[in-house]
DNA sequence: GTAGGATCTGAACCATGGTTCAAGTGATGT
DNA sequence: ACATCACTTGAACCATGGTTCAGATCCTAC
């Protein structure tokens, strides 16, 4: 009963923590982020950070785990509402670029694994690869069903999933182009291409 | 005469430093690259890097603008040697592939600019915008000719560039994809897209 | 050979910033 | 009221790492 209480104050306070943390951290990246600065963003002291977490680099694991878990939950639902591949791409799209830029806390999501060299560092490079190859596997499944064209659908990925994380540098919640205005014109450009084609044209080279 | 040779030697010398700065920031990143380690890189002392250049930040700013020169000037040629839009983009994509991930010196480009604050980050902010200016163009071209397809050419730009900056995060040279090859099926998929569009078939959506 | 400049060394300096901790605050149960 | 415990504070600690500098070394000119 009071523990239940205490459970969900727990919770809260560690969310309001990430979710700073989380601002600071893609605002200056995290090395240049001072764990001062996430404590000021908060208007609290320093100790309390760290009595809430361990340290520094267990608030980016948490940051980091806490999207990798919704990117993962994403795109089951993703592949589980749509029945075509190209569908299922143009949600994944639209969902990984709202678990970024959208959904605060830990938006940084997987970029900055190479600032991780504790312990958790495995375990998210695992998710974040068990989310590489989800993405994989969509792009495998449209070719198989002749909805899509990639020699190397594990580059494909890598390429869509580059131009989706890239966002996080220059889109701006305060700009004239709103997320899901993004979301549909990066689909457009991604999946159809930038290239007209006129009937019958054939691809480039081989 | 003495001169010149000096010069000459200047030049080799801050070239060197250049090159295992630029190494060392991109497998590390600016923050946590240490200058003792582009040091012990080069297998001198500390001192040495100070001799030649005054700050880290003034080694970072000194990479940064030089791989942006070769951007801008690999972009004038490949504007000027290809007719249509959609081969000026090929040469682009393989250009600023070459220019981030094979001609090592200031690789990591205009990544982290965040990190720049003193008195040269104006300036690269303008190049790094020139540069983006021009690819735009390029595409702008393409959609007032009739051969490309986007709303907005700026936006188009930066997804483009951003499918291409992520290369260096996950794109090794001694994997099996080679460059070239890396390039052409970036083109492919940037330019064709993924989706497989038969004849007369009309863009999802409006 | 030797003076003088250019170049290099590496130990020491010092600000930054992650981390700790002893003490304070406030709520809860008795 | 009082004890207890969860929570918070912020000054202090300390390692890291950018920077400096006095001296060593090397090279060129005369």
């Amino acid at each position: 009963m009071v523990q239940v209480m205490c459970a969900q104050r727990t919770k809260l306070r560690r969310a309001e923590i990430l979710a700073a943390a989380s601002e600071v951290f893609r605002a200056k990246g995290f090395h240049a982020a001072g764990m001062r600065d996430i404590a000021a963003r908060l208007d609290v002291a320093v100790g309390k950070l760290y009595y809430w977490f361990p340290s520094k680099e267990a608030l980016l694991a948490f940051c980091q785990e806490d999207c990798l878990t919704r990117l993962l939950a994403m795109i089951a639902v993703a592949e589980e509402e749509h029945v075509t591949a190209v569908d299922a791409l143009r949600a994944l799209i639209r969902g990984h670029l709202r678990c970024l830029n959208a959904e605060v806390p830990g938006s940084l999501a997987h970029l900055e694994t190479e600032s991780l060299s504790s312990t958790d560092r495995p375990r998210i490079l695992r998710q974040r690869r068990r989310y590489e190859e989800a993405v994989t596997a969509v792009i495998a499944r449209g070719v198989r069903k002749g909805e899509l064209q990639v020699k190397d659908a594990r580059v494909a990925a890598c390429v869509l999933l580059g131009a989706l994380n890239w966002t996080v540098k220059w889109w701006r919640p305060d700009g004239r182009l709103g997320l899901d205005a993004l979301a549909e014109a990066m689909a457009d450009q991604l999946v159809d291409g930038l290239c007209v084609r006129g009937p019958a044209r054939k691809r480039r080279r081989k």
